[in-house]
DNA sequence: AATGAATGAGATTTCATTCAT
DNA sequence: CATGAATGAAATCTCATTCAT
């Protein structure tokens, strides 16, 4: 029963074309039906190949759930690392980050419906290679907050690590509310919104009045 | 799943301890195993009444898991509507509200794995009429914030569905990384960083606004 | 998946006629298509069960195969006995054991084949209970030869465990071929073949043992 | 299962080393495993040759089980049939019959364990060609017992029948057991044991008490 | 001749749920 | 009220087998 090589280690196994098509199909189906809810059935109807197929290329139903996130967040981290060394300043570039992560959700309804509803509970995620990367991604928000500390851009008493959280939780909160309630229609316009009161905080400006001076300037020349 | 006629609408039916009793076992096994993998075996086990009781008191499985919150949500609204009245200032409010909210899952850890791993990726759960609660409970934290923007405690254009996500987010993700991992043990412990850094922000040197200058001129020459 | 208590340790669970229903059912289906052909739907169509019930009395399939015996040879045994302190004489005991175990057999066709074809050759069978009461049976062939020997009925050089095994290899042989190909119509009626023939030996003019003659000559004459 | 026109009637077909290689896997992975735990993969990956190719040689998986005991049958009986005319004597004969056979199975022991626990109990192998070997050897034994019959060295009233089921029964009996319990380490030790008792009996030799033989010479003569 | 890839076809098993007592 | 007993209804997963290359 301890598979020491597991029927399908890598997914490149046979057809990656069939692959994909089957990961889709599984994707949205899961994200519409929930994971109990879903069916092989489905699923195999969804990607026009029989039950057995899948079986060939993912060993269990759960398995088929946790290989999900595996290309779509590859591409996601791939690109940003190609483009935050092109950022200058921790600042934009956490700013660039939160863009992006909402972006990856806003843009892949069904995944984000997969990864908030279903992924986001399951315990065995946690087991998971794909999760490697996700942790992985959650780095980056670290590196960038120390550059910044270090920077002189962020405060030097900021806790990295709640900061994270405060980030992700958002980040979270408002993709679950999409996906349930379809309530915040674009979550990528709120960016700003989100970076500028994570940086500035909320606490009233100590009522900045202008400063009223007066000048008088007297000519003692006598023209 | 809406049913016209609920077969058992109010819960105080008959037994009230024995349904507060399955309601705890309840909790526990889901906590333990999740939704799908508890059966109604164990929990009529660890009640230790017949799974038919069960059926006597909540009319699925569904319901049995919706309705734990309700009770445990009641008296953590109860007293925070309590309170409240007491604490001075909109910030701290706030603080007190944060701790709270900390404090219930912190206490109540089979509680928290059932809503943060459970419940909120049931879509079913946002019909239930023990969501409105939760969405009541809510608002708690709008009132306070806006009550804060009023006060001049708060800046006065920050966007307080903002804030309440990222404050919700962040509570949130920490549970649920504490349910998941066990990592933040303490919670509660956790409010003043979070507190904090919501209130001052992130940026080094805050308030380093410039100070407006107005500048009048007053010429006494003659011309 | 070490269940300490198995789901159903005693067969008197529950409505102990309808499991002997469903075991008389199983017997039956399985001695018509094998184990692997036959499928619990089959048997409990033929028990008038749902197949579900089926599983409220043994938890499997290869349960439901292994407990067939117990009934049967437990009955077998004790009518066994009660009747052998009857008998004068080993080798009486040992013609009667055989005719017993070629009745069993004789009168429970079902019972011979699902012995014979099915679970003869199921190396599970041997952790079984069941299996225990075989081992025991085995044993009252074992007492029944050596009393033989100490009564001087039977060779004292005699090798219980081969003449055993002998007396039990012939029996499968003759119910596995009468199983097989129905040949041997009437097993108990060669009772007696064999019992003779595993007494004497196959040997011509047994017993040409050398006489002895003592002479005593007596002499009348006169010398 | 009778097919009239069976896709490979004969086994020579293609490279008969490469189905050699199939059966030998075949004969060891199915007495690892039985026939229905047994899968096509497990064979093709012991024969290393893909699973297509064993259905190159043989039309099923029954197929396949049904002619692992041609080859070593009939290289069996072949040597059988070249020693037997040298040995003198039909006893000596039975001895030696039962020697090979005991050894057949001790020196084979996958195959043991294919024909105890597999062929034995399934029907369909009767209507196998392999099968009329098997016959075709049982015959051996009937006519060596006649022999022995018309010889003066067995008994006239023997009954063939019951003493050929006695002798396999016996050696089944006691490979079988080797085969689940591994208890008779050495199977061919047992044939002189086997032997005797066959001939012999069990009955203890009826006490040969001394007759007593008076001679009284009268002598009639005068002198 | 050999095989990689695909699938048809089911059977076992599990529970939530019901109902008669 | 409480429950023991019965079951309906599926869904996962497994392989033997086929076929195009």
């Amino acid at each position: 029963m301890t598979n020491a090589t597991p029927k399908n280690s890598q997914k490149n196994l046979k057809n990656p074309k069939k692959a994909a098509a089957i990961l889709k199909a599984a994707e949205h189906i899961f994200a519409q039906k929930g994971f109990q809810t879903a069916t092989i059935s489905d699923i195999a109807k969804k990607a026009k190949v029989s039950e057995a197929t899948i079986y060939e290329y993912f060993s269990s139903k759960e398995e088929l759930l946790f290989a999900i996130p595996a290309e779509i967040i590859h591409q996601y981290q791939e690109k940003n690392r190609e483009i935050l060394p092109y950022i200058h300043g921790a600042a934009n570039k956490l700013r660039f980050l939160i863009h992006r992560h909402l972006g990856l959700y806003q843009d892949n309804p069904d995944y984000a419906n997969v990864v908030m509803l279903i992924l986001k509970g399951n315990p065995n995620f946690l087991k998971t290679d794909a999760y490697k990367i996700v942790q992985y991604s959650a780095r980056n928000y670290i590196q960038v907050l120390k550059e910044g500390m270090e920077n002189n851009e962020f405060r030097p008493d900021m806790e990295p690590r709640i900061v994270r959280a405060m980030i992700w939780g958002t980040i979270e909160h408002l993709v679950t509310r999409k996906s349930l309630l379809g309530k915040p229609e674009n979550l990528t316009s709120l960016t700003d919104s989100l970076f500028e009161t994570l940086f500035d905080g909320i606490r009233a400006c100590p009522r900045q009045q202008p400063v009223n001076v007066n000048i008088h300037v007297t000519d003692s020349r006598q023209s």
